[in-house]
DNA sequence: ACATCGATGTTGACAGCGACAACATGCAAT
DNA sequence: ATTGCATGTTGTCGCTGTCAACATCGATGT
């Protein structure tokens, strides 16, 4: 684990985000955010509990409130961590093609991947657990893989390679398609009834592939994918 | 059914949840049911409480245990209902058109509309509130839904109107977009920042419209809803 | 070097919750 | 009328979220 402790300088309040933990445990905000995930993968989220991820991370069932307000305080950084995580996930797949389409591809396929690979991430940012409104930075964070799909699209159009029109309609399809298939497999709704033994990954592309051919302008040529 | 086994009623005996309960309170199993969703609606997921639920029924904190064994079996009623209710107003809303793809419409926007006029239903149905396996009986609701859009591709494609290939893969596409759809407006990931204040029901017209042209063989005339 | 101060962690407490057991009530079949 | 059993109540237990009071430790200024 982190215990770590080096970092001499603090700007009077400047970032506090970066060091923001490690007087007696050494990063206890990130610990509890890191207990919090397994315990939500290892028991489910009915045993979600701030005690129990105070017990995971080694200290008493008090500790957690020194950096969270409450438990949904708690939830909140996990869903923000999570969105920083799956924006990257996507660019990072994004950046390994070329060319408007294969990208619009990449960043769906990443996002149905991030589900996958990460359910409980997936199932605190967008399930039903906040009450509150989201914070503004938060809200960017959310905002930010959205953005991705956006500019895919309107990079596809100024290329004529997908069809004109309102890019806000075109975007909401795609991410509707994409986050529909990330929700229905992360939520076991079709775990063997259909999907026919196909992996996750397979099924993301043969997707996103099938949109694209809709979303395509017909002249544009029949092949989404270079390969 | 609604009692843990205490007597094994024997063979496949004549549905009988009409009768269920009118001893003290009338029926108190249904009371529950809708006292659970009036107060996810109102106060949210984290009110949903067995005893405020057993307080607004009006009987004490230990009566819901004489028709659900637990919280998870009270929230299992609540979903079965919402499976129940949404295929029934998918068929009601495809019996007022004719031909396939006009009730693949119709369905795709039955499915949108229930999401969005019934959020606590939709998000029991599909939250990660449950942690037993679903029971064959409500499986068999779940998959209600879903063999409605099979059925509507596979007619389509057999009309010739719709692409040939295997019809799995394409009703995965159609049902991956309106879930996703009525996910993201139930879960308000998109409340103002797009949907330019068009009303959901719009929505869901015109996404399954950008659907169905997708969908469609190229051929096949660009006018998929006849009005 | 050292006293101080504030951030971090602990202890203890309280009300509310899920779940169970024992008890009470009243419809219905006998 | 008697009795059985489904239904509802009372009481209890351990656990949880949250707060207040207290303890500790490192950074900071002199």
């Amino acid at each position: 684990m982190a215990t770590r402790g080096k970092q001499a300088r603090t700007g009077k309040s400047v970032d506090k985000a970066a060091d923001k933990a490690r007087y007696h445990h050494g990063d206890l905000r990130q610990a509890l955010v890191d207990a919090a995930l397994t315990l939500i993968s290892e028991e489910g989220f009915g045993a979600l509990t701030l005690r129990e991820v105070a017990r995971r991370a080694g200290v008493t069932h008090a500790a957690p409130y020194r950096h969270f307000a409450d438990k949904e305080a708690l939830l909140e950084a996990v869903s923000q961590q999570g969105f920083r995580t799956m924006s990257r996930e996507m660019r990072e797949r994004m950046a390994r093609v070329s060319g408007p389409l294969e990208q619009l591809s990449a960043a769906g396929v990443a996002y149905v991947l991030f589900a996958v690979r990460h359910p409980p991430h997936f199932r605190v940012m967008f399930g039903p657990h906040f009450t509150r409104p989201p914070q503004p930075d938060a809200a960017e964070e959310g905002t930010n893989a959205f953005q991705l799909l956006v500019g895919c699209i309107e990079a596809g159009q100024a290329a004529g390679l997908l069809r004109a029109g309102e890019s806000r309609r075109l975007t909401l399809t795609a991410w509707s398609l994409v986050h529909g298939l990330a929700s229905l497999l992360v939520d076991r709704q079709l775990d063997d009834a259909m999907r026919g033994a196909e992996a996750a990954e397979a099924l993301a592309v043969v997707q996103t592939r099938l949109l694209l051919e809709g979303l395509m302008r017909p002249e544009a040529g029949g092949n989404a994918d270079s390969r």
